[in-house]
DNA sequence: GGAGCCAACTTGTTCAGACAAGTGAACGAC
DNA sequence: GTCGTTCACTTGTCTGAACAAGTTGGCTCC
């Protein structure tokens, strides 16, 4: 329980101003909570902290990182909104899972996710053409109704193999930067981010199922009719402006989508179709 | 920024221990930072903060309410969890959204969902049969393998529609709880719940399309080789004792699965399928 | 008028301490 | 032996303070 000023590693806190970085090479960001829950997750990875045990509690944890009691509860409250781990009051928190969860860019930009998962995305630009926008698209993308926007048809590979056909809306203030893209751009949103600084921040998704018609049987070498799992999402910028407004339909078995929940957060959202 | 020690509600702090509380009939927990929550949550919805406008900033919101930062934070950040709120640092926070998102229960439960949409949820009890866990069943339901499950198999209707085919692999120990009830139980969840005091508290999700087979196709009234969206789930307890483990098929536009994400909180991840 | 700088503001991170409330196990009574 | 009760432990909620870091708009200087 007592603190050991010497092992003190950065920011934050009445700590003196520049100090020494003790064991550095800590990969990233010296933040400390962030650090303790990439610990704690490791952890769980290994098998070290098995899935149903028990974790150390808070004030366990707080002394052996010389950390306060706050920091500890900022980096357990981050692995379970992970859905790593599950806690209750009066009870020490237990291990739900022991899989890490993927990341923002992994489930906006499905090159950034096949990379991340060690497959190989390929993409083929079939047709970009500007035209003003349908309702819908002005809707989700806050837009003026008519606004002009770049509709971009693409087909995606994965492994060489065409899983996912892509209908895209962008924006007007990113339709020019699109535009100007290589026909073998492998990722949008990457190049978006490099070379005009427009970072994806937000994004919501619609999921469900519906049977492929001619332009999609065509594409993924499937017949009419074959079920497709659908992703419509808009991505947006920290400043929450949309960027863009998409329809990816996936070949059925081709992909899953997974999501945890608990009482005390819900991320995931039934609704009933409109008929 | 002066705290008035007379207007606080309850809890927490070193407030004197039995305390007058002023204005009542919040409707439930006095737990100060759910009550900020609240009331933000209802200035969104009713539009007098509009979506892409900002929040309060913390400091007003501590003052306004009288509680401290940390207070103010825990609030926001329980909007942000439910994807109504955005922030970054520097800047003040903004509206993404404005509908309100569903709870734990309506997402693991058909029947609690339809209720709270404002439909009529049906279901009928087609086979109940006790036998040995599959594999996967034993594996999901942290069971040993060979260990005996109840399997259920039942279709759940919409507005007297029929738009799911559900097929439940409980496990053995609250087995005999659902085989005693009746054949028009509405929510097997709620009765469980109620009747032996097994509560869900955790949850994981996986969601993809498949063809339907000839016993969908007959119980929903579709051809076969119809799209479906699975929806493969298992509940668990506080305990993290896994209760269920079901394979929810529902008719293709019925239902939408929905969920936000941003660059700091990312619940939703895709897999790959095996193929 | 435009570019760059700065200062006020706002969110992010951290600390230390206090009380409330739920859990679980050991203990004692019947 | 079984049933309550008590108590140590653990998580939940809250306070007040401080420094770090990013944003924004206005001001100055050219």
């Amino acid at each position: 329980m007592v603190r050991d000023p010497g092992t003190r590693h950065t920011a934050g806190g009445h700590t003196p101003p520049a100090h020494i970085r003790d064991e550095g090479a800590n990969g990233m960001g010296t933040v400390r909570y962030l650090e303790i829950a990439a610990a704690l997750r490791g952890s769980i990875a290994s098998g070290e902290l098995p899935v149903g045990g028990q974790l150390p509690s808070e004030s366990d944890l707080a002394a052996r990182w010389s950390a306060s009691r706050g920091t500890v509860r900022q980096a357990v409250a981050t692995l379970a909104s992970e859905g790593l781990i599950g806690s209750r009051q009066g009870a020490r928190r237990i291990v739900l899972r022991h899989e890490r969860r993927h990341s923002f860019g992994e489930l906006n930009s499905f090159a950034q996710w096949a990379e991340g998962v060690g497959h190989e995305a390929g993409s083929r630009f079939l047709s970009r053409v500007r035209r003003p926008a349908t309702a819908e698209e002005a809707d989700r993308l806050h837009l003026a109704p008519g606004t002009g926007i770049l509709a971009v048809l693409r087909l995606r590979l994965l492994d060489g193999e065409p899983v996912m056909v892509e209908r895209t809306a962008y924006a007007d203030w990113v339709a020019a930067a699109v535009e100007a893209m290589p026909a073998d751009c492998r990722s949008v949103m990457d190049a978006l981010a490099e070379g005009s600084g427009v970072v994806a921040h937000y994004g919501e998704h619609l999921i469900d199922a519906l049977a492929a018609g001619s332009e999609d049987a065509r594409l993924l070498g499937i017949r009419r009719g074959s079920p497709l799992l659908r992703q419509r999402h808009v991505s947006a910028t920290a400043a929450a402006r949309p960027i863009e407004w998409s329809d990816d339909r996936y070949r059925a078995g081709s992909v899953t989508f997974s999501v945890s929940n608990s009482a005390v957060a819900t991320p995931l959202e039934r609704r009933a179709g409109d008929r």
